[in-house]
DNA sequence: GACAGTATATGCAGCATACATCTAGACAGT
DNA sequence: ACTGTCTAGATGTATGCTGCATATACTGTC
């Protein structure tokens, strides 16, 4: 999912001079971001899943970049849950769009996920903490 | 890894009425905390394993509490890739412990964990204020 | 016809996690 | 002697999330 931008573009296979904790496959270990992103997306509004990313993108000032085969995945697995409906698109020119809206479960996920997003932050920056306030020590 | 604590005990299979956010396995999809929690216990001090669970636990105030067994795989694959260096310790009664000490490069890796952990502390904070947004402007 | 953009979907590899289970020494209680 | 608990290390298995590659298909442009 998201490749944060301002990273280099890195060619197909220049991870090279990265380190592990960055270099790493499946988003480096950061959390779960495409669910919660997609959940804010359909907050704004009900929208098939290209425009979903698009949204996705405005939102976080272009700081995130979901994955288009792993948004799909989320929002087929968000169905299957019971967090949204879906309804191919009728009546349009160009190729089938499946519209996808928020039910009253997939609002109550998404506070559910403020709280855990919340939880995450805080718990991220507690270790950045530990490691801050162990290296400084080192030095001493 | 980390349970947090706080959380109902749950019992063997007392899944039952946690959300799909909190409840999924692998950690729920929050980030990777194992590495950087035992980095940072090391650098407070070389350890064995066991031991360096028991720091994170204190440095963090009981909140992470790392599984063992991860734990133990994550020391073992920081020492293949040269963050670490360990010993049996010798001439002691009990089971056999394996001690641990921070390389060069593991106090490097541990620099790169602080800026990766902002990073994601950061982006945490930035998808729960767009949710908290436009759950927001869903209400109004 | 070739090509780019829109739109949806699947396959695959890799990493991280949680839970269960295994070995093994030391020690206390019955 | 048997049982249980704590310490210590390690492995197996299931699940989940990510990123990248790839396949399909429609539309409009050159």
């Amino acid at each position: 999912m998201g490749r944060i931008h301002g990273h280099e573009p890195r060619g197909p296979g220049a991870a090279g001079g990265m380190r592990p904790c960055c270099r790493r496959a499946g988003g480096g270990g950061r959390g779960a971001l495409v669910e919660p992103a997609a959940l804010a997306a359909l907050l704004a509004k009900s929208a098939h899943g290209y425009d979903l990313r698009r949204e996705i993108q405005r939102m976080t000032g272009g700081e995130l970049e979901v994955d288009a085969g792993g948004l799909y995945r989320v929002l087929r697995r968000l169905e299957d849950e019971g967090f949204v409906t879906s309804v191919w698109a009728e009546g349009d020119s160009g190729p089938q769009r499946r519209d996808y809206e928020l039910t009253a479960e997939g609002r109550e996920l998404a506070e559910d996920w403020v709280a855990h997003l919340r939880e995450r932050e805080r718990l991220s920056g507690l270790l950045a903490d530990s490691l801050s306030a162990a290296m400084k020590k080192d030095t001493e």
